[in-house]
DNA sequence: ATCGTAAACGCAAACGATTGCCTCTTAACT
DNA sequence: AGTTAAGAGGCAATCGTTTGCGTTTACGAT
């Protein structure tokens, strides 16, 4: 049916070897010019597709590569997504998403039949927290990147934030205003990024000698609806924070309807950083004061690093990038006022 | 390298085709339970994984469909593409994702290159204004599914949502407030979403009598900037619009950027209906009346569809399905009030 | 002893493209 | 004339799996 290299070389009269040396331009051999023209002019004439599957299979390169995140419909990983696809594409690459909705076994089915399709490379933004998995996985010697979530104790290549630093400024900014008592809406506590921020939280919080409760502290998952209940279990408290760290994009989004609920009004009732990739954050009521990413940066940083490790398997060293996050102060946040009720 | 068929067959002492009937179950030639067992554990033990390349070669089909959109960081797109990926991985499949950013020339480089692929479906939300171009697409049986966007005039298989009575029902509720000047922030003219969601609006605005004029109507874009742009242009009209509806999901962001700029405030100085399926609406200082997709039925739907066309290739049928968008009334409109300057 | 037959498995082609190696022709050079 | 070399292109193997068709063996029936 499909046109192949054979059909052009019984029309033209030669042999389908030449076909092929003249379609992928391959100088070792000398074509003449003139078979070249006339076998090019078939070729057009035929409306020749070379079967890229065939040409995969022998040459054991897909121009594939494996995009692994935990959820495309987040805008964290669709802004990258849209980023690694722009760079990918201009590669001469295609992109196979993988969506793992933060499940452990789908995610390593999906790495596995990565592999089994032959593709080139992979990015994962991981939801793994077994280091050994990946020490695993490099010994197969398939190029990967980790985006956004790595393993500080295992040497791969990764584009990851500066979680840490980040998380100390927002707080070193909210106790500049007055804050003592400072919420962290956490996010699944497993995941390097989370436990990064926690981190850079406490350090901030202990240097600082403010608040240090535990109860200030809740939250393990990702969803809309667990931002929503773990703010509102936050914001009930006894004695409420008066502001608020969150982490999470999606979290956010629960965080506003459990602050909205209550009646609380930004920021004079509470002051709110978020850690947030959402376009919409400066055009809220109370615009959100936030921490985000440079996605397409990380994204282009990413692919960069990939096709690098791809183009010269050879070369065994480990690049890690770190892109610095953007603090964005808008008007979610003023100086600490005592309660009502105090 | 890696473990193949061959390196089971030696080390069992059979033939490749045997080890390659019993890792099928293929029953149409008998294997003894015994060998069968023998083979088994090898395969275990040498953890033999198929070339999923090498089968998709010969059998002429990759299990991997194409999913063609204009934006995944757009939420209306990375919403359905979530949807898409979490069928068709049920459905042992892979996805392909691949970004237009609405280039047409970039869409069919895709859609060739997927083809030359040998993937075996393709989900589209098309760019191209050109109906001949998917005629002879139909032609090529390797099937497809509109998404979204689709060619009244072309039988196609094709999933989308009921612009034309959303938009007419909008302005209706508009009117019933009170409305008569009423603003559309079109988008992309070519684009059959926003032609019949005009046709909507055109319809109402005439049937009820209400303000016809052409420059209610702005905006032939789909980025944040050109829905700003718009926006302004509408407001600063020598009499502006006191209602306004708006197409798009990068548009509206660009419109509450211009409303905030305009220092108007919703709904009192203007009412709001959005074409929107962002997350965040209904937590804006004034939550947001929209007209929402069901991402996830959209996603289903194209996929189960698609899914039969692909396992019954001599089934011609055209299977177009229409689904219901989401009016949700929130607090972006109000009654129609006369402006101080009237 | 012969035939039939079913079970169990082997054989080899095929999918389409690539590539190292070989062959043939022609022309230049000694 | 004979040698050499370059130019032009053919040959066939190969990538890993699948599958239609054969072949062998064993066993029961005649």
């Amino acid at each position: 049916m499909a046109v192949t290299l054979r059909d052009i070389a019984r029309k033209a009269r030669v042999h389908p070897s030449t076909v092929s040396r003249i379609l992928q331009n391959n100088r070792t051999v000398k074509i003449s010019e003139e078979t070249r023209k006339r076998i090019l002019a078939i070729a057009r004439e035929l409306d020749y597709q070379p079967n890229e599957l065939a040409r995969a299979f022998r040459l054991r390169k897909t121009q594939t590569i494996g995009l692994i995140i935990p959820d495309i419909s987040n805008s964290f990983f669709s802004g990258i997504s849209h980023s690694i696809e722009k760079q990918i594409y201009d590669a001469g690459y295609n992109l196979v998403v993988c969506n793992t909705n933060e499940n452990l076994e789908k995610e390593r089915k999906y790495v596995r039949n990565l592999m089994n399709r032959g593709i080139d490379g992979m990015i994962i933004a991981t939801c793994q927290n077994d280091e050994k998995y990946f020490s695993d996985l490099k010994k197969k010697s398939l190029p990967f990147v980790l985006i956004d979530r790595f393993f500080a104790n295992l040497a791969t290549n990764c584009v990851f934030s500066d979680n840490k630093n980040s998380a100390f400024a927002a707080v070193e900014k909210l106790k500049n205003l007055g804050h003592r008592r400072i919420g962290f809406l956490r996010g699944r506590a497993q995941l390097s990024t989370i436990r990064l921020r926690l981190q850079g939280y406490l350090e901030a919080i202990r240097q600082f000698n403010l608040d240090d409760e535990n109860e200030l502290i809740a939250g393990d998952g990702f969803t809309v609806e667990e931002g929503y209940a773990a703010t509102k279990s936050l914001l009930t408290l006894q004695n409420p924070p008066t502001a608020l760290l969150t982490s999470g994009n999606r979290l956010v989004i629960g965080a506003m309807q459990a602050i909205k609920e209550l009646q609380l009004k930004l920021p004079d009732d509470l002051s709110l950083i978020a850690y947030t990739d959402n376009l919409f954050t400066p055009y809220l009521a109370c615009p959100l004061t936030t921490i985000s990413h440079p996605l397409a940066e990380m994204g282009e940083s990413a692919v960069n690093l990939l096709m690098q490790k791809i183009s010269r398997p050879e070369d065994k060293t480990v690049v890690q990038i770190e892109v610095k996050t953007i603090f964005s102060v808008r008007e979610s946040i003023s100086a600490c006022r005592p309660r009502m009720d105090e």
